[in-house]
DNA sequence: TGACTTTTCAAACACTTGTTTTATACTGCC
DNA sequence: GGCAGTATAAAACAAGTGTTTGAAAAGTCA
């Protein structure tokens, strides 16, 4: 509508946001002020209250941009690869999951970013309840749920979830470990590349997720 | 020293910490001014910069009692349990660890607060350098390395490192999204007990390990 | 052009922040 | 008693916060 840019114009609000978006990842929502981002976007303090209504909505719409961005790229991504191949193993399907988890929050700066983001709102609490569950994380347990059907052994539903928590925190907590654990320089506690995690992931679910589908055994 | 309780006295410094402790964990660095915190204490705004120097220093000096309470108690719990029987299994080590890990977490007031510290922290970055690795990290992976190389497969360094990585990555993952899978009432999409969350990683994981172990599979 | 809306800006507003100052009580000791 | 040193408190300080105001500028369309 009018902040289609139609000549050199409407560019305040996409400046803004632009800003916002960096500075709310790397500072947080509370450290981050409204003079912070106009003076990034070289305009008037009072610009985001009037494009935007508020600190808060800024934060709102910037962060659900990112989110609904990050989501469509995992779920394509994993569509792409789980149609690529006619009969897809448990472990194609997990790294084809592995990388679409991690893979838009290690490319580019952008991706870094929404990394930042999340780690601030785990704490902060900034959203609408429900936005993030609903909007993001519902979504992709769907997808995921049909891949672990379709090529890993029969589970039951809460185990099956079960399982995709164990593997989502992994990778997980490689993004957040890794630049903690890998030193540059000298020797690292793990390996500094993030396919060899990958490929450790795969490893280990694979065989945690048949495990889980065996009978249990009765000492 | 001066801070011993002699008489009645010197009980404001004890009262800000405490206060602090659940402020700080609850809201975070930046969103505690030092007159919540001396509300709370009944106090003056003055005790702090008197007591500590500083909102700073008394956020560190908060933290770091919390952060070595945490380090002790799991230490000496996975040290009592390995002690508790002669010849350990895989399964008893990672059901040990993992207790050893989620039990100061979940048990009580404290346990939840320091949960919401590490959220906190994860992004506030308000700490020393180094502190948090070398008075934390490295102790608890000293630990858990050998109880793992006692009881686990042959695995090269790297590998079991990785594999640790895994499990705590799994058992961070539930805690914070255990609140967020399990419904209270209606049907949750994951168990709503930590017990059965503990069973499946302590299974998922066991045989994550051993298939680590094993010489991977050329096809 | 001229009326009209949209956008931008400098300034001010009301409020909160961490810290410092100044003064008052309280302790133990001579 | 007087005198250190410690501890607490009320008030003030300087800086920063999100937001609002009122006017100027830019753009739109008859």
């Amino acid at each position: 509508m009018a902040s289609e840019t139609k000549n050199g114009h409407a560019e305040t609000r996409e400046r803004i946001l632009h800003s916002a978006e960096r500075l709310f990842a790397v500072q947080g929502f509370n450290a981050t002020s409204i003079r912070d981002i106009t003076a990034e976007a070289d305009c008037n303090v009072a610009a985001v209250n009037y494009h935007f209504g508020g600190k808060d909505k800024l934060y709102i719409e910037t962060f659900r941009r990112l989110l609904v961005d990050l989501r469509d790229r995992r779920i394509t991504s994993m569509r792409r690869d789980m149609s690529a191949v006619s009969e897809p193993t448990l472990e194609y399907f997990l790294e084809s999951f592995a990388n679409a988890f991690l893979e838009p929050l290690v490319d580019g700066s952008r991706g870094r970013l929404l990394l930042l983001f999340f780690a601030n709102e785990m704490t902060g609490n900034h959203l609408p309840e429900g936005l993030f569950l609903d909007e993001f994380i519902r979504p992709m347990v769907q997808v995921t749920t049909e891949g672990l059907e379709q090529t890993g052994p029969a589970l039951d539903p809460q185990t099956a979830r079960m399982c995709m928590m164990s593997i989502v925190g992994q990778l997980l907590h490689i993004l957040k470990g890794l630049p903690f654990f890998s030193n540059p320089e000298g020797p690292s506690l793990v390996p500094p590349d993030l396919s060899d995690h990958v490929r450790h992931v795969v490893r280990f679910s694979a065989a945690g997720i048949r495990a889980c589908a065996a009978p249990v055994e009765v000492s």
